[in-house]
DNA sequence: CTGAAAGCGCTTACAG
DNA sequence: CTGAAAGCGCTTACAG
């Protein structure tokens, strides 16, 4: 019933060329600035478009070209209701970076998540590599041993992944942040016992809770790790963590250091429910600095990640892969501790960005 | 240096029907589930796609088929540093909702966002255009008048637009929202004077605006609107105007209700780093229910808006019209009032779940 | 500078 | 059930 006025009628170049009077070669060179057309040419050529509004079929420039122009992102969700958890701001901050670096080289991107609870994530990464130039996936999508095969069908570039010959991958220095995080607790804040509430097996996980450990060790801190304290890198998971540990009347170690901001926000919230004070009673610390840390009350004590570069360098990687065949393996971005006041540290009076330590320009990210 | 071990390779169609020693229609008859190939044929085309890696060419079947099974997604960002704000995760929800969807139908999305300045986002929609069988526009990418021209060119459906002839649209009751919005809180709350704290010129905004000030009418309270409440939808727009208004010396209404939930997290920290007490001394509603809302300080009153649904209805509606060439033309979905305690309500013991009216199954969207 | 023609990798009538 | 062939809409040597 609704109409529109002019009706969309499939353009093509043939159109474009029988309405300027040349012939479609001549059509192709114009729009894509190959060779010197004659400036008549171009004009015609332009008011036929124009008055046609062709846009180019992308399959066929495509299928022609062997270029697609588009990079596929995955990534797994972590609730199938967003409402019910934030973690989704992670990824989503990587995935702009990447959208913006895509941008500037005339790249677009299909973004693509696999459920929460979809066991084998191959099917639906064969079904979009074909749509694609290439493959930028998020931790947790494949098993490590699933990407080789995967790899040997388009290029791929992973992130948060463990390294793995022939495969390239982007990721955080997870020992740095932690081993500065549980130096700050117990050397300055002197604190004597801490706890490392785990997220989902994962290398970051993996690489967080053996840095934690180390520096524990290191700084003679009495620590907690282990079953009672494993968590998912959610809100929800955290809290539970939190609740049945003092349902059994466990005793809280003077610190709890999260696996990421998520997990954090969800055990301030079970401690406030219980009526234990954070940071006077128990410091909680994050990992990520997704936007809300800062929001929370107390503002969170965390550890930034770089996400949005890392995910334009992810893009970065694939495309020199794609145009070059160039291959980097793993490139490793610097973080930055953000102390504000769930560790135990005062209010900064003025904005939170001087309170901590000034930002510091990356010194670049280290490929190894 | 780094090499995958088995060269990736471009394989073909032919290269599996020669392996296979069937012709190509056979595979592709085997691939795509049409006719019935004989049960030996099925296997050795499916052995010889699984020995090969063989992944379908998606520019080639898109222009052999006339179909991408792509569609794309254009929103405006709101800052170009997403640390600095989070209203993307209006369209990061949105988007989930529509990629979701997309899914179950086989399609993938193509998500870009036009920079914050970009004056004219026409050139970046063209070229997404070639890439997708159809577009999902948010609010604020292109000036009402620049669509129609491009709705001659892809199929299109806008998301929280002014109901234009010939466009699809899709967008949630605003005005049922506010104006429960205003109800409770002059006639429950018995507040004596509002504020519409405004957000970007935006169709949505209009439509809050005028539900606001019609209501505030009706119900008697004394209100404020005009330049001197501009917001833009942010959370630093949000605390300017608060900012702003107290250094002039101002009085605050009793109640501030916000074009967003952004909007009232900014004024929300504006107003406790002067020692205001939300909501003893001055009630601060949103809009939207984004994620972080029942996260706040006091947690969020707002209205929540179906966003996850909206984006796979905007989908479902793209497809409808991609595949059958039916064009529905507004589709508008119910909204929620959700009650926390910005709005002076007492905090609720348990979830925040219970304390809000139960979430009542959309009665379904009305098409118009 | 321009045009005729081949070719990109698929799908699908059309014969057999 | 299967194969040869046309055709989808572009780009780009290759001649002219």
């Amino acid at each position: 019933m609704t109409e529109a006025k002019r009706p969309r009628e499939i353009r093509t170049i043939y159109d474009v060329a029988s309405r300027a009077g040349v012939s479609i070669a001549s059509v192709s060179r114009v729009l894509n600035g190959q060779g010197r057309p004659r400036t008549e040419t171009r004009e015609r050529v332009m008011r036929a478009v124009r008055e046609l509004g062709f846009v180019p079929d992308g399959a066929a420039r495509a299928l022609s070209n062997g270029l697609k122009e588009v990079v596929g992102v995955v990534f797994r969700r972590v609730s199938e209701t967003p409402f019910e958890d934030e973690w989704l701001l992670f990824v989503d901050v990587v995935n702009r970076g990447i959208q913006v670096a895509a941008h500037e080289r005339g790249f677009d991107v299909l973004v693509s998540s696999i459920g929460l609870h979809d066991q084998d994530a191959s099917p639906r990464l064969v079904a979009i590599a074909g749509k694609v130039d290439g493959l930028v996936v998020h931790d947790r999508v494949l098993a490590a041993h699933g990407m080789p095969r995967l790899a040997g069908t388009v290029p791929i570039v992973t992130l948060n992944s463990a390294p793995t010959p022939g495969l390239m991958n982007v990721r955080c220095d997870n020992g740095s942040g932690m081993r500065q995080l549980v130096r700050h607790l117990v050397l300055d804040h002197g604190y004597p016992s801490l706890a490392y509430l785990a997220g989902a097996p994962s290398p970051d996980n993996r690489a967080r809770a053996l840095a934690f450990e180390a520096e524990a060790v290191a700084t003679g801190a009495r620590f907690e790790t282990g079953p009672a304290w494993q968590g998912n890198f959610s809100a929800s998971g955290g809290a539970r963590v939190i609740a049945s540990l003092l349902d059994r009347g466990g005793a809280l170690p003077r610190a709890v250091v999260c696996a990421n901001d998520q997990t954090a926000m969800g055990v301030m919230q079970a401690l406030g429910r219980r009526g234990v004070d954070v940071p006077g009673d128990v410091a909680v610390t994050g990992f990520d600095d997704i936007p809300v840390a800062r929001h929370l009350h107390p503002a969170l004590t965390t550890v930034r990640q770089p996400l949005q570069h890392m995910g334009a360098c992810a893009f970065e990687v694939l495309h020199g892969r794609i145009r070059a065949g160039r291959a980097e393996s793993d490139v490793v971005f610097p973080v930055q501790l953000i102390i504000r006041e769930s560790c135990g540290c005062a209010p900064s009076s003025g904005s939170e960005r001087q309170s901590a330590r000034p930002w510091v320009p990356p010194t670049g990210p280290v490929a190894h």
